[in-house]
RNA sequence: GGAGGGAUGACCGAGUGGCCGAAGGUGCUCGCCUGCUAAGCGAGUAGGGGGUGUCAAGCCUCCUCGUGGGUUCAAAUCCCACUCCCUCCGCCA
């Protein structure tokens, strides 16, 4: 959610919303419902004070005076529940209007959409032309995946991983999830169902709530990702300066409904409705979050660079940022069997657009502040596989990336 | 699944209708005292929103005693629902 007081006050805040393309009319609407929901405000918040002082009066009262003043009160009562009736619908309205309105992107974001980012760097050497097989082919080939039952028990868009596959992905969370403690992250597991109110206080609903599955009735949903409850770790909670920055790493499944993408990436196990990834997920002081980001970066650059991936960086656009993002970067990696980059992860500043909905501060000096939130990808499990089988077939034999050797205990599979 | 008990500030804990945003203690901060430390003495110390302000201190005000409703002139206190925790019984491992 952003901070009304700034898109008043601060010119900046309402030029980095309007640069993510929103409603024409959409910011005038807002300060327009949040001028009348203060000025109810303030007629609500004096009539409450007339009543209470009215109310205290009528304990101290000599007996034989409290029937007229209970009275007395009694009609400012009604008074008031007039008043308190416009207030909670100016409220509503305005929350309505606001939760539509998205975190301002910060100046330095590249203006355009999806195809507008900006190149920051490119790393590794590509391989000059595709691969004998691409992946969905490769991964057959080696028995790595199983579509055919999955899809029956399940439906499109799932798979099983199987044989030495599962034996690399697990290298692969023992490898990353190794890093990221050395880098000061304390890893968790944590429930990937949880209830409406997580959803909403991470930002992602009304939102995304098309690209959730929901259980039990709709008492629960299962997350799209760790961010989620990682977010809610500290919900309502303050921090002591010193204890930011706070940085986790969540492990989990994640499952996305993936609507309106039919027919797009329909081999292998580009894009699926479950794959596991290990989540970095920082709460950062305010001042410290940009640095904080670069961090992020550059471990998510240290990990494909390890693995021996060829990358590029990407500078997101406005358009392609999101609600909740202020910035973000994006990692592509070279996928040779369509001869381009692809995302593989990804990593964003919301700055204190989350905390908000979420209470969650820290103690200051001068005060307190919500604390910044930052999450990028640390390994998005399955996809990473991807573009190892493109990268790291040989023939008939997959090869396993150095790194991650002694994790499997083999260098090679060969069929 | 059945029966009962509970949720109060950073923490412990008192408070069953009005002078309670809340006793007392611990912790923390500042000061005094003391060779140092400890002890002792004194003062201060919840959060969030709105208004006002040289948006800085301050001042005014509202809300918050698990969450949301209700009763009442007035609710930490009474009623209802929900969430969570504990105890006992049952069940499962």
């Amino acid at each position: 959610m952003i901070d009304l007081r700034a898109l008043r006050e601060d010119p900046a805040c309402r030029a980095g919303i309007e640069r993510k393309r929103v409603a024409p009319g959409l910011v005038d609407e807002v300060l327009g419902a949040d001028d009348h929901r203060r000025r109810v405000l303030a007629e609500v918040e004096a009539l409450r004070h007339r009543q209470n002082l009215a109310s205290k009066e009528i304990g101290r009262a000599a007996p034989d005076e409290r029937a007229d003043r209970i009275a007395a009160a009694a009609a400012l009562k009604e008074e008031l529940q007039r008043h308190e009736q416009t207030l909670a619908a100016a409220d509503t309205a305005l929350r309505d209007l606001v939760l539509r309105v998205p975190n301002p992107a910060d100046p330095a974001v590249p203006d355009g959409g999806e195809d507008d980012g900006v190149v920051l760097r490119e790393v590794g050497t590509r391989p000059p032309g595709p691969p004998p097989l691409d992946h969905g082919a490769f991964a057959d080939r080696m028995g790595f995946v199983e579509t055919r039952q999955a899809v029956e028990m399940s439906g499109s868009r799932f798979a099983s991983i199987t044989r030495e596959a599962v034996l690399v992905e697990l290298a692969l969370v023992n490898w990353v999830v190794g890093r990221l403690v050395a880098e000061g992250f304390v890893p968790v597991v944590p429930p990937v169902l949880v209830r409406e109110q997580a959803m909403e206080e991470a930002g992602f609903f009304p939102t995304d709530r098309t690209q959730v599955y929901e259980v039990d009735g709709g008492e629960l949903f299962l997350v799209g990702t760790s961010e989620i409850p990682l977010s809610a770790l500290h919900r309502g909670e303050h921090f002591a300066a010193d204890a930011l920055p706070a940085r986790y790493a969540g492990i989990s499944p994640c499952f996305r409904r993936e609507a309106g993408t039919y027919g797009k990436d329909t081999t292998g196990i580009f894009r699926v409705h479950q794959f596991d990834k290990v989540e970095m997920f920082v709460y950062a002081a305010p001042d410290g979050s940009d640095a904080e980001h670069e961090r992020i970066l550059a471990v998510e650059e240290s990990i494909v660079a390890d693995l021996g991936l060829p990358y590029r960086v990407v500078d997101i656009a406005t358009g392609d940022l999101g609600a909740a993002a202020a910035r973000k970067f994006d990692l592509e990696v070279w996928l040779p069997s369509e001869g381009r980059y692809r995302e593989l992860t990804s990593c964003s500043n919301y700055r204190d657009f989350s905390a908000r909905r979420l209470g969650t501060r820290v103690r200051g000096e001068s005060g307190n502040h919500l604390v910044h939130t930052l999450n990028g990808t640390a390994c998005a499990v399955g996809r990473t596989l991807v573009f190892l089988w493109e990268h790291y077939q040989d023939g008939d034999t997959f090869v396993v990336p150095e790194v991650l050797r002694p994790y499997t205990g083999f260098d090679a599979v060969t069929r």
